[in-house]
DNA sequence: CTGAAAGCGCTTACAG
DNA sequence: CTGAAAGCGCTTACAG
């Protein structure tokens, strides 16, 4: 047994040399134990495990990830935290990976590319081990910096053909159609499609509208309004007032996300107006408090836990260089039909 | 002139030896450049900051970490991402720490006492430059771990006495008082409180109410419910549809948060009960869409953004070692008359 | 299965 | 104002 020659540090700090020396093995020994490398034997690990516990030993990530050249960190980028579909696919995403022994870095891009960019730059010199973005839509610099990088990355909300690119979503342009769909089977022919933010997404959303529409042969583009200004309740309440306005025989408002259809349904209250009697409203996602509306709000429910988990075991799999089944995950939606329509 | 020998790494990564090189410089010289180090003339900090630029430079954080002991992260540690109050307090944070060059890494501790310790453990280990709590409810080995690391911490959300201890926050208490007050000056005799999460905030406020109430003489502890459960809309309609059938004479609902109260005034809706006039109701902290509620919420406005802000610069001040003014900071709050009460 | 050497990319004293 | 040396705390080959 040699026991390392150990000159204290300037720093108070519990090193991997003060947990060797402790334990009576080198410090590489140490280390390989401490990572649960298999080549070391059982009595070491369990004497290596005591002495780390007893000193309290903390590994310094910034050492691993200059030796190593990686790090046990997990970037996601997403648009905003202020919608709760975005939250509820953090918290998924983080739940997961923390799991998995990993940390996650949030970034917040809030739809702007620059932004991104901004982030990427940033993270990616952390040496991150994988990379979870939402969708597919950002710059060419963008999709540079995570290709030279060569860090795994999952792409989250959507859903993709080409097999050199990872993703977890549903198909958006299907859902969208869908509920298009159901509120023609309810009887409505003049349905306006009120979207806000028109991220990609929203964009699918559209064009699954369009084609029911059309199919139906119901289509009047006067119907869409196309906003780029943030979702919000007070602006889905203003869309609802202008349909009610210049196009009174509007009988379906089909939201593109669910604040804006609350927003909707308020503003109906406010006005007097019968829904779904006078007017039918839909909306997307099923956010927190759409069950509670009067009446309740019909959208369509889209699975973000899902996403998060099956994207973080993705992740999983790409990091630890092992096989992933599909390149592309497939997880559904469901319409959900309440007293709104 | 000195050319610095130059072994090309394994990695294909430009390194600072690389910047030195083209810019003719010694690595030292570049280093100290690129941090903006005074010492340096005008004429080399030029040449290094081209060289850095043309070669694509990004200096590796986990090399600069471990050299100086230090990093430009800053830890926030929030309770939950899915209450719109942290989010808001977030990206003001956010803003104002990435604008002076400092990355925020989030921890959500869903208000578990084991996630904080666990995750505080965890990021310490990062040697951040700075720490953002909030509140001053924690276990204490929580509190030893953020003195121990001597990382400089502001607490959010709260205001404080202790002169050895950062904060930058507001009285919940009086903020609970006045809007018992406001419900009392509007004629209100049987007021209940209607409380979630009952996190440290919340039983402050709790303390506001029952000075309000006892001081008016009108204080019934039968009328305070306190759920250990999160906060949401549909826990405020199960809490409004309990007293209406419980205490028929109750004539106001103070509920500790903005989203149990909305969910309050939607099964108002449902019930057919007249609010204001028949039942009062008032939030707390004006949270997205109360105003668009119908009627439109009595609340308090608590200022998030402007607690992440001046919480930030606090944070800013003690990492460069500056003077702090005030080692608590109080922002206030606003009582918010809408139609609800 | 275990260890001595070298190095990850940067910064901190210490010189001049 | 600029530089050569040493070191931060760990891991990766390379030996045995």
């Amino acid at each position: 047994m040699t026991i390392v020659s150990r000159k204290s540090r300037a720093s108070g700090r519990v090193t991997l040399d003060d947990v060797a020396l402790s334990a009576g093995v080198s410090r590489i020994t140490a280390s390989r134990a401490l990572r649960g490398e298999r080549s070391v034997g059982a009595d070491l690990v369990a004497r290596v495990a005591a002495a780390a516990s007893a000193l309290g030993y903390v590994p310094d990530p910034a050492a691993r990830a200059l030796a190593s050249a990686r790090s046990h960190t997990v970037v996601v980028l997403i648009p905003l935290l202020s919608n709760n579909l975005f939250v509820d696919l953090l918290e998924a995403v983080q739940r997961s990976l923390r799991a998995a022994g990993y940390q996650v870095l949030i970034g917040v891009t809030h739809y702007q590319a620059e932004e991104e960019e901004a982030l990427l730059a940033d993270y990616l010199a952390h040496r991150p081990a994988g990379l979870l973005v939402t969708g597919f839509d950002r710059t060419a610099r963008c999709r540079d910096l995570i290709a030279r990088s060569g860090v795994p990355c999952v792409h989250l909300m959507e859903t993709s053909d080409d097999p050199s690119v990872y993703c977890v979503g549903f198909s958006q342009t299907d859902a969208g159609r869908s509920m298009t769909e159901h509120l023609l089977q309810t009887g409505r022919r003049r349905i306006a499609f009120a979207a806000a933010q028109l991220d990609p997404r929203v964009q699918q959303r559209l064009v699954g509208y369009r084609e029911a529409l059309m199919a139906a042969g119901c289509y009047d583009p006067a119907l869409e309004w196309l906003s780029a200004q943030p979702s919000s309740l007070a602006l889905g309440g203003q869309m609802l007032e202008h349909y009610v306005e210049k196009y009174p025989d509007v009988d379906a408002i089909f939201y593109c996300n669910d604040d804006l259809a609350q927003g909707g349904l308020l503003a109906a209250l406010r006005l007097g107006i019968a829904v779904p009697r006078q007017l039918a409203i839909a909306g997307f996602n099923d956010l927190a408090g759409s069950d509670q509306m009067w009446p309740p709000l019909t959208t369509i429910r889209t699975p973000r836990v899902k996403i998060g988990e099956s994207a973080a075991t993705m992740l999983l799999q790409l990091m630890r260089d092992e096989a992933v089944e599909e390149h592309s995950v497939n997880v559904g939606w469901q319409l959900v039909k309440r007293q709104s329509t």
